[in-house]
DNA sequence: AAAGCTATAATTAGACG
DNA sequence: ACGTCTAATTATAGCTT
């Protein structure tokens, strides 16, 4: 009889990946359990990621972003605000939204109206997993659609003004280093 | 005896969160989680991975970023690039060092080097866990130092351009939608 | 109310086809 | 390369303190 190999899951600290094969395999599946632990995140507690994963390799890039507000916001409020043409426009829509969006969450969560917008989500979910197939947030960062993309991009936006924020205090701290949100959006360059 | 009440874990679909006060306890467990599984990723496979999270009761903003691809790239070089002052400068040294690193990472995935390498990544993490105190990517994005910044801004940079690709063709394609990328970098704002 | 417990579900590394 | 299996580890929902 052959020696009994190693078999089963390992713990973690122990784990050593031999070769790149075996590396390669693991990070497809260790991917695919993130993100799918992202998507429960996202149904489970409306939570709103943006997750974006660079292979070591450089064999893509692989992101999950889901548009939790929005569809939130739409769902309760029973609207179903069109896209705006204009820029501009859009962001201030965008702004009026998010500053009832605070008032609105508060009030959610301390109602049983949990439950109900659980279910939505989820449902919501549904759709768009079988609509692309099952598989909506494991496409690489160049197949994401417009859907998408503009639900990561608002995310960004935040997450931008967020970082920048952050950069003017580390300024204003005197740290040796350069600023951080300048390289993004110069203060020359008109808002 | 008493009825015997649900314990322990539930199926993923099954579970349906009852109240606000569980609903926050499970997002901050599945939050840890999410992070740490990312964490592992990091270590395990060598992967440079984003994570936003942003909270449905506005509760705050938790981030995971790393920066796999500079610590990797100045450890197999044995360099230690000091950090200009000046963006555009920054940014040529940036796009030179990644031009190589395909070569590199292609060189490293068959060869024998990966082991070292996965090493090095795991004490090179342990360095920065016990600074950070066990918890350095689990803090709220106000609270992210320089450091962390810095890697959050590449690899958003790098993002951004895939997205505004992406906008771009889109965009060809007459969708009747705005275009994505303008909104970050408008073309007559100098760089 | 934050931290620990526990029963159970979910994940996953390696093997094999 | 890609799916399936399986043992072993890990995650976690509700409970408890």
């Amino acid at each position: 009889m052959t020696t009994r190999i190693s078999k089963g899951r390992q713990r973690v600290d122990m784990v050593k990946i031999k070769n790149a094969r075996n590396l390669q395999v693991t990070f497809s599946k260790r991917r695919a359990g993130l993100l799918k632990k992202a998507s429960e995140l996202c149904t489970l507690c409306g939570a709103e990621i943006v997750i974006v994963v660079f292979s070591l390799g450089d064999k893509g890039v692989f992101s999950f972003g889901h548009p939790s507000v929005k569809s939130l916001v739409e769902r309760f409020l029973g609207r179903n605000l069109p896209q705006p043409n204009n820029d501009v426009h859009n962001q201030q829509i965008v702004a009026h939204r998010e500053a009832g969006i605070h008032e609105l969450n508060n009030k959610l969560m301390n109602l049983e109206g949990v439950l109900q917008m659980e279910k939505n989500r989820r449902e919501y979910l549904r759709e768009i997993r079988k609509r692309y197939n099952g598989l909506w947030w494991e496409s690489p960062m160049e197949e994401l659609n417009l859907f998408q993309l503009q639900h990561l991009k608002k995310a960004l936006e935040i997450l931008k003004q967020k970082v920048e924020k952050e950069a003017q205090m580390v300024n204003n701290n005197a740290f040796p280093f350069q600023t951080l949100g300048g390289a993004w959006t110069p203060s020359n360059c008109a808002r």
